[in-house]
DNA sequence: TGAGTTATTTGGACAATATCCAAGTTACAC
DNA sequence: GTGTAACTTGGATATTGTCCAAATAACTCA
């Protein structure tokens, strides 16, 4: 918290009450979350937000490298309070998101192998089913992300 | 286009309207595109189709793996004509999409390194600046910190 | 070739997600 | 403290994707 106001600062961003509020939800929820979750779980901490002011701070969050924003297809994209740099596997039956840790740890993981530009960042999205589903098979096709 | 009727009726499913049309609309467009501009394309060309009947197909589509979906972050999802696996630079400045190729060029051509279920696929998307923003440098966007 | 069966399309409405904007507020520098 | 730019707020709106039930058309088999 103190230590995300310095990255702010350090950036030349404020540290305002919103991104302060926003990562500090993410962190006590743990896992991966829609901006909706996060700002209903602001709402339910008596820490009320407007949604907009929740996305701007994701946005904030994210570049600065403090959150960190899964693509995990269409729909809602999930952030997380992140330490460590890594992946994630998606579940095509369940949508659940679970974390594969990155050998390198560190971004960027992987190089293009060509010239394209300067790369910063290498994000591994894996899909399958995971072992939950693997075990009921057949059923539940229409999960949601799990708190 | 026969092809790909055939691979639709080998998968047990039928070589509808639609689908032809949306995966030749693809192929002449070639490139990245969104649901909306493969919409705009058919309607442009002759083909109307409803948006409904364009999300149908891109769905199926993918699944079939005739087109490739790339969830390149916030907003559509882009999508592409496939003859083979591969993955994608994203320009944080412009946002253009452009093609890395797979050194694998199958599906999955990463492992989790971790027991998390059934993996069949892992899409990498990089991220960075590409040349032609490079050259034309503007203000540094904020709060990146450089690898 | 033609009729039956059933997957698929269609279109409208809706839900979910994200962005824009202009006025108000606040964090930070001095 | 005070000034000033960065940031927030809230409402409106754009964008993206999904749902449903009736209508259609693709394929099967005689």
């Amino acid at each position: 918290m103190t230590d995300v106001a310095e990255r702010l600062r350090a950036a030349g961003l404020r540290a305002t009450r919103p991104r302060l509020a926003v990562t500090e939800a993410l962190r006590a929820m743990g896992g991966h979350h829609t901006a909706d979750e996060v700002h209903a779980h602001l709402v339910e901490h008596g820490t009320p937000l407007p949604r907009t002011s929740v996305y701007n701070a994701l946005v904030t969050l994210s570049e600065l490298g403090v959150v960190l924003r899964a693509d995990v297809g269409p729909g809602a994209a999930v952030y997380e309070f992140a330490e460590t740099w890594h992946h994630h596997f998606v579940c095509r039956r369940c949508g659940r998101v679970s974390d594969v840790s990155c050998l390198v740890g560190a971004k960027p993981c992987l190089t293009a192998g060509q010239d394209v530009g300067r790369v910063d960042e290498a994000q591994v999205i894996f899909r399958g089913i995971c072992h939950d589903c693997l075990r009921t098979t057949g059923t539940t096709p229409g999960g949601r992300t799990t708190p």
